[in-house]
DNA sequence: TTTGCTTTTGAACGCTTGTTCATTAAATTG
DNA sequence: CAATTTAATGAACAAGCGTTCAAAAGCAAA
């Protein structure tokens, strides 16, 4: 028998993707083969090929579109007080990526497994975040409300504390995640003011 | 021929691990073959086996080794105040883990490629590691010097932040080490204290 | 009902994987 | 110099890898 009854295109692609990503989350990408992202969704391997060229374009579509969509949401206001911009941007941040485990695991795990080409976009996407709140935190140095020494550490050590939720953070557990966030909140703004 | 002249066991098996070391952490545990190993020591890969039982064991033996000196070199002196503590943590979690990027790197890259049992032990020894912390901050929030709502979060918080450093930092690069750990101390101190 | 398109199968491809082991050679011991 | 121990080779193993493709089967339109 080729062809299940009730199988669409439209379908199988979003399967592909969501199994892939559950699987190189869990698995790591080299631990993964395509036999077994196949039978995640319940096919034989050569199908998968009707839905990405190859396996590493499996792996760039899930990072690419991980970070895309956070650049896209990432809260934006430059008029507002750097304070307000910055706290905006630690809730942003906590929240976005306790929604997606999976996506956030894969986007800082598997960059040495992508090609030299596929691995550039990726670090470019990285940094324009990271632009996004040195930005924030040049602003508020300028207006006085930060004191920081050097904008480009602050920036990665707030990067680093918040993505490390990401370890231990599960819905349901002992915090909330408005609890998380208030939290995380209070260190940052003390760490960035005198 | 077998046995290439002036070699020895003594010799290989220190360079197998460190093989192993470098490569894990450059390309990761999976993608990382056998075969690749043994060409890096300049040997076959039958060889290997003089030396480790199987690449399971490599793996968690240098994860085990450097959790085991991470714990025994962590400063302890509960008579000291807890604020001269926790800055000799930070001081100390800074230099030791810039001293070993490898290590550091496949301690918390290659978790998942632990089998369950492996896995059992290296947790537990991490978690060791964040008691000692915890440990700090609690007898800081006894004494009234530190503010801190949830010792556990911020343990957490304050360790992803250190480790953190080794995403960046290059010996020779823009910043000493020193600036580096008086940066972070600051950060860290601001962070706990009102 | 037939035609044509889309999707899947299942076998096959060449290659790599971790691991084993008889063989061989170097180093060490007596 | 001879005997023994140690360490490395290199071939072999069964299994799995990513990928390709002709053939088969489901579906939609005529």
């Amino acid at each position: 028998m080729a062809r299940t009854t009730g199988s669409h295109s439209d379908i199988t692609g979003p399967r592909v993707r969501a199994a892939a990503l559950r699987l190189f989350a869990r698995g790591g990408y080299a631990a993964v083969s395509m036999r077994a992202i196949a039978a995640e969704v319940g096919v034989q391997a050569g199908a998968l090929y009707n839905y990405t060229p190859d396996k590493q374009s499996l792996l760039f579509d899930l990072m690419q579109a991980h970070m895309t969509d956070l650049l896209a949401e990432t809260p934006h206001n430059p008029s507002r007080p750097a304070m307000q911009q910055l706290q905006d941007f630690v809730a942003f941040h906590i929240r976005f990526h306790a929604d997606r485990p999976d996506e956030v695991f894969i986007a800082y795990m598997e960059l040495r497994n992508l090609t030299e080409e596929n691995f550039a976009v990726i670090e470019r996407l990285r940094r324009d975040y990271e632009d996004r709140l040195e930005t924030i935190l040049r602003a508020g140095v300028a207006s006085g409300d930060f004191a920081v020494a050097d904008t480009k550490i602050v920036t990665l050590a707030i990067i680093a504390m918040l993505t490390g939720v990401n370890t231990w953070y599960r819905a349901g557990g002992r915090l909330s995640l408005d609890e998380v966030v208030a939290q995380y909140w209070d260190m940052v703004r003390k760490a960035v003011t005198v």
